[in-house]
Order: structure tokens, then C-alpha cells, then sequence
DNA sequence: GATGTGATGTCAGTCCGTGACATCACGGTA
DNA sequence: TACCGTGATGTCACGGACTGACATCACATC
């Protein structure tokens, strides 16, 4: 038998979303996480930079399907053509088996502004690396950071709505019929 | 005589910036603020709701020109034309007499993800208030919520540059540069 | 069986942020 | 003149987030 039960981190995370929706994120405390989990609080530091990031992490590969999106386009594509890739790519990520989960999460980002603000702090980042990856297609600032940042208000409408919404309608559905808004938009 | 100095408050903003500069947010304790401020942290916390807050006072004013950009539109104006008058009313705020202050506060900002945070908060939140005045001009959901978020991303790009640039350009002349750029990704 | 390693525990401490209560100049008011 | 209410501040005590330093100990490896 192991000295410790694999699978910390995981359980770490687990129990925190529970927590979380039971009493709420400022009601609960990091002794309280680490205790059901059966670690203490600092191995609950070991493993996330702060209280807030437990909810946040896997971040990397979510950031990866964008990029994945405008590597993948071809040589000639037009910035609106690679902001399209990147969010088609990236809708891959959100399958029906993850809607319940992002849907609790979600709502516990919801109820605490600095849930909202690591968050927004997320996305930014995710900005800056689509920026640059835009730059090295070719596109030239200011136009890649204005690209990057439409696209991933895209995103962010068309994930709310699919959060919100009932089954019915896919998360790839979505980002198609908020695109087509967009560009409704630019012509107006 | 006064019991107490007046402008307690714009004391405390002024020391916390200079502080801030000298040894670096993190480095700096609300201890340290209050002390040189001549008031007890306590005193602190009565003006502010924590530490970052001190360098986002005066969010109002700024969301208020926004706002006033979109009343003051005519009736028949287009999302496109409600987004320029709200940046260009905007642009009211940020004289050259602003720019040494929020080049040393931008350059605080910069250096601590916390502040970051924050920043992308107040942000978020104008852009609810913009979505919202949207809403009220007879423009349907998500088309709202995308105007205004393009809007702030205009507003985004302008700033920077309005900050690391020479003193030659003026804040309304980046903000109409970069809606140049907007419009030319629109048609391509 | 000695030794090293990695995940964890233990402990002490700093700083942030808050509630409760005390203080005291000042401006009225009797 | 003496009293009273008010508002900005001070004092104190405390809980919770986070960190650095050091101890522990099952397991793998030689």
C-alpha cells in the first residue's frame, strides 16, 4: 500500500468544488478543503499557487486548443479566417460530458468577485498568447491584439450562453451563431 | 485648527503610489502606507476596501463619460457610431496633465498580477454598464455585449499606446488610429 | 541493509482585512 | 457656559491566507 493515497490533487480540487457550493467561496476555508481531503492545508499550497486557482487549473491545454486552432490554418488565411480557426479549435474542448461540471463552476465564479477577476486575469493571459501567436502569422499590431481580443469576447458570449442555455444547442453551435453576429455587426 | 489634516484620502492614494514606485507593491505593507500617510492602517481600510483598491479610486468619473457618450448620441446612431461616441467621449478624461500620473500608476499595474486583476475587474464592469446602456438604444442581445466589449478593447489598445508613447499624440488621435484599424479588419 | 528521494507533515510567523468599542474636537443648543 | 450629538480617527483582538524552514518516512535503488 502506497504512503499516500495517489490522486491528491485531483481529490484537492474536487472537494473544493463541493465545498465551494455548499457554503461558498469565502465561507470556506483552506483547512476546511484539506481536511475532507485528508492532506493539510500546506500540501493544499504545494499543489496550487492560491486559494482561487483550484478551480483554474488546466488551463494550459484549453489555452493550447486556440493556439492549436491558428497553427493549424492555412498560409493565406485572413485574421478573420485564424480568429475562426482558434475558436473552432477551442470548441472541441467543451463537449456535453463537461457542461455539468463548468456549469458549477461557473456558478461559483459568479458569486465572488475574485473568482470573476482570476478569471478575467485567465483570459487575458490567453490574449496575449493568441496575440502573439496572430503577430507571427503576419498580422501586425495594433491589428493582432484587436483580433485576439474579438475572438475571444466570442468565446466568452458563446460560453455563457451555452452555460446558461438548455441541452439543446451545442457549444460549437454557439461559437457559429455569435461569429455570425459579429460579422452582422461589421456591416452594420 | 483641525483636529484632523484634511484629504486624508488623496494623501493616502498619493503615498501609496509613491511607495509602490519605491519598493514595489508586494514589498510595500498597508502598515507602511498608513505610517507615512500619518494615519493607522485602520484608518486605511475606512477609505479603501483593500490594498489595490487605493490606485482604482475615481472609477466613476471614467465610467460616467463613457456612458454619457452613449446618452448623448443621436437616436438614429448605429452600434458602430454608439461605440465611436462613447470612446470619444472617453477620451475627454485622459488630458496630457493625466499622462505622467498614469504612466506611474500603469507602470505599478504592470508589475503585479494582482493589480492586473483588478484592472481587467473594473473593465469587465464598464463593459456591463456599456452592454446595459446598449441594451436601453435598441441594440438585442449579444450584439450588446459584443459592441461594447469591442469598444473597450479599442479603448484597451489606445491606452497603451497612449502611455509608452511620446508625448506627440494625443489620447483622442490613438483612440481614432486604432478605430481606423477596427474598421479595416471589419472589411477584410 | 544503507542511502537517497519525493510527497507530506509540523511549526512559527507575516500580512491582509474586519468587528467592536473608545476617543475627542467640533458644531450646535439650551 | 455647559451639555450633547456626530464624525473621523484610534485601539485592540482575531481569523484566515500564505510562506519559509525543517522534520518525517514509505519506497526505490544499489
Amino acid at each position: 500500500m502506497a504512503r499516500w493515497e495517489p490522486g491528491t490533487k485531483e481529490r484537492l480540487q474536487a472537494t473544493a468544488l463541493e465545498l465551494f457550493g455548499e457554503h461558498g467561496f469565502d465561507e470556506t476555508t483552506v483547512a476546511q478543503i484539506a481536511a475532507r481531503a485528508e492532506v493539510t492545508e500546506r500540501t493544499f499550497y504545494r499543489y496550487f499557487a492560491d486559494k482561487r486557482e483550484v478551480l483554474f487549473d488546466g488551463q494550459h491545454h484549453f489555452e493550447q486548443a486556440f493556439l492549436d486552432g491558428v497553427g493549424g490554418a492555412p498560409d493565406d488565411a485572413t485574421p478573420t479566417e485564424l480568429s475562426a480557426a482558434a475558436l473552432h479549435s477551442a470548441s472541441g474542448f467543451f463537449g456535453e460530458e463537461r457542461r455539468a461540471w463548468a456549469r458549477a463552476r461557473q456558478e461559483v465564479i459568479a458569486t465572488d468577485a475574485g473568482l470573476r477577476e482570476r478569471e478575467l486575469l485567465k483570459l487575458a493571459h490567453l490574449s496575449g498568447l493568441l496575440t502573439t501567436a496572430l503577430r507571427e502569422r503576419g498580422i501586425p499590431d495594433p491589428r493582432a491584439g484587436l483580433v485576439a481580443d474579438s475572438t475571444l469576447s466570442v468565446f466568452h458570449v458563446a460560453f455563457q450562453q451555452w452555460i446558461v442555455t438548455a441541452e439543446t444547442r451545442t457549444f460549437p453551435e454557439l461559437v457559429e451563431d455569435t461569429l455570425a453576429h459579429l460579422r452582422a455587426l461589421a456591416l452594420g
